[in-house]
DNA sequence: CTAAATCGTAATAAACGAAGTTACATGAAG
DNA sequence: CTTCATGTAACTTCGTTTATTACGATTTAG
């Protein structure tokens, strides 16, 4: 199934920006994580739209954050990138007539809302902050090329 | 993104055999869950392979229940359907070099890891008999036509 | 033995959504 | 006014799931 990547591209994007003074343009954010200059900007959008990144055009314009890393969980990145599904596994009809139906969707929507609470929760208490410093951990273990 | 409605569609399957005295062919099961038979035989054949069900060809053939209900659980049947992806949300790459993208995968690997294993231990818990009952519960309460 | 019912399965098409690409408009800096 | 960069719509590509077609194999009835 092809899986939705945007919050790992945004979370790239915005830890290489935070690593950075200047702004980052979309194409050197493109190169950086592989993709098209045209799907940053898509993407990035969404985040300037929540205030949390900035965007300014011409020469020595480009990217930059507009947010307290501390303050900004992956929940709430999640949340901006419009909430896509979580799980690639679901009901065949979300509203069945057929009782059978009623009561299978019942028990796999309990188990599945389970799943998706503990889940946002996590994504929650991780913050933009955590993961610089979980890169900066890596980063003095081992000195290696960084993309 | 389009998801997997596979364990879906054999609990309502296996719903609706277990209602029955006699084997149901591929076509009423098609019928009743509005898809196609091939569609049916292709799915209730991995749960043949692992022994749930039991199929017959030719005239009064079909498809039967060979399992205990009480005994099989919807991780079990996760697990015969060959344990598709859980998550529509993932990493951009699985082995990245870059650090920053390391981090990133870290975290979310960790998160999604732990709502799939609440997920799994959910599933292990309800048994087709649980859904069985919960249906017959249903019945009693309204009177509606089923599929 | 033949005809009809039914499963078994490979091959192909359709449908869908994410990501990639092209094209062109807009705005800022020098 | 030229260049650099974003903004965005439109379209293409790609991968996955489900649906469909086609044909083969097996069982029962008469």
């Amino acid at each position: 199934m092809k899986r939705d990547s945007r919050l790992s591209s945004v979370l790239h994007a915005l830890l290489h920006m935070a690593e950075r003074e200047g702004p980052m343009t979309s194409e050197e954010l493109a190169a950086c994580m592989h993709t098209h200059p045209v799907v940053v900007r898509r993407t990035m959008g969404l985040l300037r739209e929540a205030g949390l990144v900035r965007s300014a055009r011409g020469p020595q314009g480009g990217w930059r954050i507009s947010a307290d890393l501390a303050a900004v969980t992956l929940r709430q990145l999640h949340e901006t990138l419009g909430e896509p599904a979580i799980f690639a596994i679901g009901n065949r009809q979300e509203m069945p007539g057929c009782l059978v139906e009623q009561a299978v969707n019942a028990a796999l929507d309990d188990a599945f809302a389970e799943a998706e609470a503990l889940l946002l929760a996590r994504l929650g208490q991780i913050t933009l902050a955590d993961l610089a410093a979980d890169f900066s951990r890596r980063h003095a273990g081992r000195r290696q090329g960084n993309t």
